[in-house]
RNA sequence: CCAGGGGUGGCAGAGCGGCUGAUGCGCGGGUCUGUAAAACCCGUUUAGGUUGGUUCAACUCCAACCCCCUGGA
């Protein structure tokens, strides 16, 4: 039911098709982020179908918590619960054994997260959140893994490694006892800036063997050289034929650098809470992205590539002003009127109007990336 | 005109006879990368209707005036 396709490579960069039983997708891909089987700021699945969204990712734990695995599967899964008929990814939770700090105590068999909900107790393991994510009914499946933070020292970064490679098995045994060829299992490559340690995460999932591979750790571990060079450090492991898909990184820059080293996939909460808190992207400079993927050596300089700006609530108290059509402000290039027409919508609440404007950018640059590579 | 209530930063709104007069909003700047985030951090420069009086000391007490609100004629 799943299939992986190189349409064409353009130095390291690959033009990929990717087929699952919700259809296909082309990539390279961005997974906008819907934690909890919705894209935040009163995003719905119509908004993102009509934008031309491909795929979204959910949170094992979160759904978890809230309404819980089972609620999901009798709504149909994912796909019937968020309607939302197109691929989807779920994360396992791994990551939050990380951001979470302090709420969670890990230990070989598995963590123990303190709700911050309402402080109760609940466990992951490598089979729980492999059963959970079965239930949850994604396309795409994530292992539980052992995530390090941004400078974690050598030691802590290999017991990672070790960790996340233990429970990679038992995920990819647990997948293999529940026997679900409509959920493709990845596998999540850790050892943060030690390019031995990544070549040893990377020898052990390719031993178990998974349909795809994530670069995972701290998104500042893998700029921390510098993006290009961070990315390579883990894909020259990687088999040419699966799916890589690069965790968190989000940045317009980041994703075009990463392309060029060879990554398909991606995912970010960026332009989502960047437009909750007032950062809109526009204007991307299709030219400079193109001598960017097509010359590997050129450097990516965000401020060539697009513009930030920024929006303050105030803006919002004239909606009329501030997107109408007439407004320099917006009009240039993916602008918020243009969206708003897009969505037929009437008056703009809030920063919805300014979050679809962020996704619909972001849409248009992997369209964009695609373009320069099929070109 | 009569009776009662009130005038505090850009706005809303506490408190107090002396110490940096809260707090919220707004505004300005910053942070954000597999979402504990429509969040969080920093800043906002001579803010007490007016004029007098009491007092060592008044935004706080008193008087007059100006203005606003409510009710009445």
């Amino acid at each position: 039911m799943f299939r992986f396709e190189i349409i064409k490579k353009v130095g390291l960069a690959r033009l990929t098709k990717l087929t699952t039983p919700h259809g296909t997708v082309e990539g390279p891909f961005f997974q906008f982020v819907a934690t909890q089987g919705a894209v935040r700021g009163q995003v719905f699945a119509e908004d993102l179908e009509k934008m031309g969204v491909q795929i979204v990712l959910a949170n094992t734990y979160h759904l978890h918590l809230r309404p819980g695995e089972d609620v999901v599967e009798a709504g149909g899964g994912l796909h019937g619960f968020m309607q939302w008929s197109h691929p989807v990814t779920t994360d396992s939770g791994g990551y939050q054994v990380f951001s979470l700090g302090k709420n969670v105590k890990l230990d070989s068999d598995g963590v123990t997260f303190a709700s911050p909900i309402d402080g109760n107790k609940y466990r992951l393991t490598p089979e729980s959140a492999v059963q959970i994510e079965a239930k949850l009914g994604a396309d795409i499946i994530m292992p539980l893994d052992v995530c390090t933070p941004y400078g974690a020292d050598r030691e802590k970064v290999a017991a990672a490694v070790e960790q996340t490679s233990k429970w990679a098995a038992r995920c990819k045994a647990e997948w293999e006892r529940a026997g679900k060829d409509t959920q493709a299992l990845y596998g999540i490559v850790q050892g943060s800036i030690y390019k031995d340690l990544r070549e040893k995460s990377a020898a052990a999932l390719r031993e178990i063997g998974f349909f795809g591979y994530s670069i995972g750790g701290e998104m500042r571990d893998v700029t921390a050289t510098s993006m290009d060079e961070g990315v390579r450090m883990t894909t020259q492991f990687l088999p040419e034929d699966a799916p890589r898909y690069l965790m968190g990184a989000g940045m317009p820059e980041d994703i075009v650098r990463a392309v060029r080293a060879g990554v398909d996939q991606f995912d970010c909460v960026l332009p989502i809470r960047n437009a909750r808190h007032g950062k809109i992207y526009r204007n991307l400079n299709i030219k400079e992205l193109a001598a960017c993927l097509q010359d590997p050596e050129r450097p990516v300089e965000a401020d060539k590539l697009y513009e930030v700006m920024d929006i303050t609530k105030s803006s919002f108290k004239d909606d009329q002003q501030v997107f109408s059509p007439g407004n320099p402000v917006i009009t240039k290039d993916y602008s918020v009127s243009y969206v708003h027409h897009l969505m037929r919508c009437e008056a703009p609440s809030g920063f919805r109007l300014v979050v679809l404007h962020n996704i619909y950018f972001y849409v248009q640059l992997m369209r964009e990336i695609r373009a320069v590579l099929d070109k």
